[in-house]
RNA sequence: GGCGGCAUAGCCAAGUGGCUAAGGCAGCGGUCUGCAAAACCGUUAUUCACCGGUUCGAGUCCGGUUGCCGCCUCCA
């Protein structure tokens, strides 16, 4: 079996064949840096965070770009509010992007283009497309005509005379069809912009698209991936003008992303319910959110909820665990190396099982089952801790490398246990381990002298400061309660 | 109005015509334990919103009904 996608431009599911053997292009729509991002963005982020790193586990040679819209009426707006320039609010915003993205682990791209460093090659894709007849001066603003290229409305599955947009037509404007759309904005005072033949200005959104993805992927790649919202118009109007100007195919594999939604309720800044990625990491560690972003197929809305965010904490939590024992029997594992091997675009040995999930239209919660069921098998093993023989061991080891090399795939189980539970755990407090130490070994000595009140109020003490025992054949162990 | 999606146990969720409907969370019973915790074992949907149909066989395909949601306007 082999990669099988969701194809939006096919509405089907299809085999994925790279144009290339073994090497792989892929543009996503990045953020408009205007503002923080949101767990939408994140979860967008990690679906395709996901692809790339499962590309590359395939041993495919990947080029992923990701994009920033740094030029946009909202980020004008925001710095006009703020009394800000854009160029410096946008800044803000791009590094605010990576502080987020990279607590949750999202990988940067191989390009991360601005849409303000492609200006000059805009101007050449509009310039071409009005000397082929797509596109139109209407006084100082540029537009594309959507009737000149056939199929137009293909991708997103929408005719022409279905659209009927003339209500939302602002007055002034010079459209020949309703839906034609700007492909440069004549500049108004006080704006970025730019020169170009048509005067002074600024490109329309999906231009930039359109000229950085086949800058670096060429006028026919592999993958085009974003929201499901950007289908219509971004994504068709991306194709069209880049189609028409260039002539080639676009992208072959259409790849959309499906909402989160929170409490049932789509994000939006009237019903106040916007949940950045800052604020939900102050209330869950990274990784339970990565993991609960990739809970559910990619393509399904997700609703965030708390209870539904706590069941992974504790799922991710019990993976943990047994990660903790694993390496308290065969030696500690270096965190970082499922990872640094997959980054190298080596193919990974991923079991069958797991293979057969990320296939079928990445399947991440078949993938994350099977998690849980390699879990089962080497908890089974170290239940019989006492008594391990060479074998078993040697099984342990080969299910502690499946299990965190799949899970490197999906982002999870890359740091020690350590530092999962000191991030994970409810109380910020810090624990002063000499303390927990003596009041363990204080414990100890009650229990050997059966002193089982006492033994049970020292654990009662713990408890309330957050930490939890286990009697173990080899002793007590304590971690922090989650 | 146009286009599309969804409805599976207490909750989340996989299931792309055919063995006993994954997995997680929560609960319950058991093993272990001084008692716990953790872990393991067992258990919790004769049934997949409802009604018809196709088929030897449907949660899975078709039609209808109900309910929810998204896009069509900036949006991941």
């Amino acid at each position: 079996m082999s990669l099988t996608l969701y194809n939006t431009a096919a509405r089907a599911l299809e085999p994925f064949t790279p144009l290339e053997k073994g090497r792989v292009g892929i543009y996503v729509c990045g953020v408009t840096v205007y503002d923080l991002c949101h767990i939408g963005h994140a979860r967008s982020a990690i679906v395709f965070d996901v692809l790339v790193r499962y590309l590359r586990a395939l041993g495919n040679d990947v080029t992923y770009v990701r994009n920033f819209t740094d030029v946009d009426d909202k980020i004008i707006a925001r710095a006009k509010d703020l009394g800000e320039s854009p160029e410096d609010l946008a800044g803000r915003y791009i590094e605010a992007f990576y502080t987020d993205m990279d607590q949750l682990d999202i990988m940067r791209a191989d390009r991360e283009p601005r849409a303000t460093e492609h200006i000059e090659a805009m101007i050449d894709m509009i310039r071409i497309l009005i000397e082929k007849g797509n596109a139109y001066r209407a006084g100082d603003d540029v537009y594309f005509a959507v009737e000149s290229l056939p199929g137009y409305g293909a991708l997103s599955g929408r005719k022409l005379e279905d659209m009927k947009a003339g209500s939302r037509i602002a007055i002034g404007e010079q459209k020949r069809h309703p839906m034609d759309f700007a492909l440069w904005k004549a500049a108004k005072e006080g704006e970025p912009q730019w020169d170009s033949p048509w005067g002074k200005g600024r490109p329309g959104w999906h231009m930039e698209c359109s000229v950085m993805s086949t800058h670096y992927l060429g006028t026919t790649f592999d993958i085009h991936g974003g929201g499901e919202d950007l289908l219509f118009p971004h994504h068709e109007n991306e194709r069209a003008q880049a189609v028409a100007a260039l002539g080639g195919e676009f992208a072959r594999y259409w790849i959309h992303n499906g909402f989160v939604t929170v409490n049932s309720e789509k994000m939006s800044k009237s019903l106040g319910n916007f949940l950045t990625i800052r604020d939900a990491l102050k209330l869950y560690h990274p990784q339970v959110l990565r993991m609960f972003l990739i809970s559910q197929h990619y393509r399904s809305p997700l609703d965030f909820t708390r209870s539904a965010v706590e069941a992974h904490r504790s799922g991710l939590t019990r993976l943990y665990r047994a990660l903790e024992r694993m390496d308290a029997i065969l030696g500690p594992w270096n965190y970082d190396q499922g990872l640094s091997k997959q980054l190298k675009g080596d193919a990974l040995p991923l079991p069958e099982e797991f293979r057969q999930a990320m296939d079928d239209d990445l399947n991440t919660a078949r993938a994350v089952a099977f998690l849980f069921e390699k879990l089962k098998e080497i908890n089974r093993i170290i239940g019989q801790e006492a008594s391990l023989s060479e074998s078993d061991r040697s099984l342990l080891a080969e299910g502690r490398e499946e299990l965190i090399v799949c899970a490197s795939v999906l982002g999870l189980l890359k740091e020690s246990p350590a530092a999962f539970f000191e991030g994970v755990a409810k109380d910020t407090v810090t624990l002063d381990n000499a303390e927990v130490e003596r009041l363990v070994a204080d414990r100890t000595e009650a229990r050997k002298k059966k002193e089982w009140k006492r033994a049970d109020e020292i654990r009662d003490i713990l408890k309330k400061m957050g930490v939890v025992l286990e009697d173990g054949p080899k002793g007590t162990t304590w971690h922090r309660d989650v």
